[in-house]
DNA sequence: ACCCTGGAAGTTTTT
DNA sequence: CTTCCAGGGT
């Protein structure tokens, strides 16, 4: 290169070659394979920052991600570079970002632009709804079991009318027992639209039947996304491939596509996701000069991690091939923990973490717990309270999903859409006002034979006084907000809500802990709305973003629980999670855990290869999240609605290569710490388990020294003289002190033992000190 | 119309 | 072990 050539711009700079490549050609079709740890995030933002300092105008560029926290975190590292101009950028999630088109596109297939998001709860209380009116059993018609039929079927492009002339979904269906399926798909759908709503798979289904019936739209956005990015594309569906298609797949279009993605890193299949997206797209940009990177340097986890996530998913077959590595240097071996039940695996997690922390001075941000399934969070939430680790849960319930947060927003949505069933009956009588099963029901019948919405329906029955009075009292309530919508902003709306309809009386009432708790949620929900209001976001050009009820609704409606506020106040604490949730995330210290055969690999997924294959990819997922310390753990048994299950240990463990592993104190053959070994001895000879001792109910040699309260102090606490208790031997006095800082080591003397004398490892002792 | 209670059923994974 | 719901009593 001639030395007048033009440096590439800096930002570029902080790319390897292969990635400055793949962020540099923003010309035609891009395919992007990128390992876990390979920069992935940083070629796509700088990408974007380099289409933009080429010229582009931000809002011509649609990245479209997973979580609205890849969005965010791409949008805060684009601002860096371009910067306040990142925030005209089309980058979020598919859901949200279709959803704001539809917003204003709605009226051309039918729908109000003020249209209602249902979220789960509401999709499967409506189906259940259905089947409740066709009289058909519940047990047999689950609500969940359709709910995620009508979702796939959906997300395969498939209508009701298709659906009831598909062969073979019927007679999947008939094998189920279910025949009934596609008449409640059909209603499930009609349903929806009658209320205004849409449910999570709409807001892709109908910008697609959007963009199929109404070339003038598509062709507006076509010449408005001039750049597209789709991040994970490993997890997209067939609809959301297609509904990219549409907009970059037109005659001489410029092609401007860029999708990243892991084969390996394929988690939601489940969900309709297909990695044949990754090889259609091979095809259908073939005669385009399709370019391909590999991203292959993890720069992420030490050579030992990626040595062990390499091994596993080679027993994978179908994969497109490539070669991760490292040069981190080899690293900690893996840890494998093996307890005898999910207590002691809780136990051990916690104990372990203390180890990790003062040996190699980590934070608690640095760690995380991951598992498969969201119910596994309890026990090590109870070990890592008592050892006084701070954490956070994430996944289960969100904000936006607890009862009382719901009922306020159930409110609002009436107020800014009647016809929505589903708030509708969530509030029609709650908090109680006298307009029970039967007065509903009346609602329910003279809706259906009108064909009317159920809040017109509501006006129009013929109660008895008492009752009438008690409607006419709600619609008041309904209408007057609805009435002061144009002038009045979402906070005052939601406050006066909150005050008439009595629900926030209701809940001042219940002082109970509870009670308690669920109020102050409910002021959260009211000070979120009001942030929400005083906020100044960037101004959007195009898709005014006002402070209006009907905006911040669709703004919470795809929040999750990554998102919520509260997540903010406590930094420093250990994350707990699923698999699936922490994907894209990475931690200095991870513990995969519960590592059996029929929980991870999920029984549900056993029977089929590629539902092993699946679980394989998680399970890679998993081990990749670590940079320095990975542990895997199992135990022998586990309890499973409350009564006990044997488990053999996960196939997966023996797909790690063994000298990837530790050998020395804690190998698969080691039955754990001596405090375990002893306890399971004393449990042989009582016949009382650890568990049950553990919970007090046993008076046998159990340590004089009440967990729950034990908290452990600071090493430097620990002097000569000092009085300390300890979780196994009791209370003692230290007599001596030696060793380096590091390595300090305590004799003390616990007058309770036959063997009072001990010498101790402050780095790996637990000890109170007693004041 | 509302409250209480006993029995049954349920847990993959998520936008 | 929880959560949900139906059915009976008030």
């Amino acid at each position: 290169m001639s030395d007048t050539a033009v440096k590439p711009p800096h930002y570029l700079d902080e790319l390897n070659e292969i990635q400055r490549q793949a962020a540099m050609a923003i010309k035609g079709p891009v395919l992007v394979v990128a390992g876990p740890g390979s920069g992935k995030t940083r070629v796509l933002t700088y990408r974007i920052a380099h289409i933009i300092e080429q010229g582009a105008a931000p809002w011509e560029v649609l990245a479209l991600t997973f979580t609205n926290k890849a969005a965010r975190e791409m949008k805060e590292r684009i601002e860096k570079v371009v910067g306040k101009r990142a925030g005209n950028i089309w980058a979020g999630t598919f859901h949200s970002l279709f959803a704001r088109i539809l917003r204003v596109e709605a009226p051309h297939i039918g729908y109000p632009s003020n249209f209602t998001i249902y979220d789960s709860d509401d999709t499967k209380s409506l189906i259940g709804q259905i089947i409740r009116e066709m009289n058909l059993d519940k047990t047999v018609y689950q609500a969940n079991a359709i709910k995620n039929r009508i979702s796939s079927a959906k997300s395969s492009l498939i209508t009701p009318k298709l659906y009831e002339r598909n062969e073979s979904l019927l007679a999947e269906d008939k094998g189920a027992k279910m025949p009934l399926v596609s008449k409640i798909y059909a209603k499930y759908v009609s349903r929806c639209k009658k209320a205004g709503a849409m449910d999570f798979d709409d807001l892709l289904f109908r910008l697609f039947e959007l963009f199929q019936n109404h070339p003038e739209v598509v062709k507006k956005y076509r010449q408005k996304f001039k750049y597209v990015l789709v991040d994970e594309f490993q997890d997209t569906n067939t609809l959301q491939y297609a509904i990219v298609k549409k907009l970059v797949m037109y005659p001489n279009s410029p092609r401007n596509i860029c999708v990243v993605g892991d084969d390996a890193q394929s988690i939601y299949a489940f969900r309709g996701a297909t990695i044949q997206n990754i090889l259609d797209y091979e095809k259908d940009f073939a005669d385009f000069g399709i370019q391909t990177f590999k991203l292959e340097q993890n720069y992420r986890s030490t050579e030992n991690i990626v040595a062990a996530a390499n091994a596993v998913i080679s027993h994978n077959r179908r994969q497109i091939q490539k070669k991760i590595w490292s040069d981190k240097g080899e690293g900690e071996k893996i840890r494998i923990i093996h307890e005898m039940d999910d207590t002691q695996e809780g136990k051990r997690v916690a104990d372990t973490i203390l180890e990790l922390k003062s040996r190699h001075h980590l934070k608690n941000e640095d760690i995380a717990i991951l598992y498969r399934t969201n119910a596994q969070s309890r026990i090590f939430e109870e070990y890592l309270r008592r050892f006084n680790l701070a954490y956070r849960v994430y996944g289960g319930l969100s904000f936006y999903q607890r009862k009382e947060v719901k009922d306020l927003i159930a409110y609002l949505r009436l107020v800014v859409n009647p016809n929505d069933e589903e708030a509708f009956r969530r509030v029609i009588n709650y908090p109680k006002r006298g307009i029970g099963a039967t007065s509903v029901g009346k609602v329910i019948a003279l809706a259906g034979q009108q064909g009317i919405p159920l809040f017109e329906a509501l006006k129009h029955v013929a109660f008895p006084n008492r009752t009438r009075h008690a409607a006419d009292g709600f619609i008041d309530i309904i209408e007057q907000a609805r009435a002061k919508m144009d002038k009045a902003d979402a906070y005052e709306l939601a406050d006066t809500i909150a005050k008439r309809s009595g629900l926030l009386d209701f809940l001042r009432k219940d002082t109970s802990i509870e009670g308690m708790g669920r109020l102050e949620n409910f002021q959260a929900l009211l000070d979120g709305i009001k942030s929400f209001v005083e906020e100044d976001t960037v101004i959007d050009t195009e898709t005014l973003p006002d402070k209006s009820l009907a905006t911040y609704l669709q703004n919470i409606a795809l929040l999750t629980d990554f998102d919520s506020n509260e997540a903010k106040n406590d930094t420093d604490v250990i994350t707990l999670m699923s698999v699936h949730a922490a994907k894209g995330l990475e931690f200095q210290a991870v513990f995969v855990v519960g590592l059996e055969e029929k929980l991870f690999p999920s029984w549900m997924s056993m029977d089929t290869m590629e539902g092993m294959d699946e679980e394989r990819r998680l399970f890679y997922v998993a081990i990749t999240r670590a940079e320095r310390f990975l542990t895997l753990s199992y135990a022998n048994t586990r309890y499973r609605y409350g009564k006990m299950t044997m488990n053999e240990p996960s196939r997966f463990l023996s797909e790690v290569p063994a000298e990837s592993i530790e050998s020395t104190s804690h190998s698969r053959r080691s039955a754990g710490h001596e405090y375990d070994r002893v306890e399971r001895q004393r449990a042989k000879v009582s016949g009382i388990t650890p568990r049950q001792r553990s919970r007090g109910t046993a008076r046998f040699a159990a340590p004089k020294v009440d967990p729950s309260t034990f908290k452990p102090s600071p090493i430097d606490m620990i002097e000569v003289g000092v009085r300390v208790m300890h979780l196994k031997f009791g209370e003692g006095r230290v007599t001596k002190l030696d060793g380096g800082s590091d390595n300090r080591i305590a004799s003390i003397h616990f007058s309770d033992l036959a063997q009072p004398d001990k010498r101790i490892m402050l780095r790996f002792a637990k000890l109170q000190v007693l004041e």
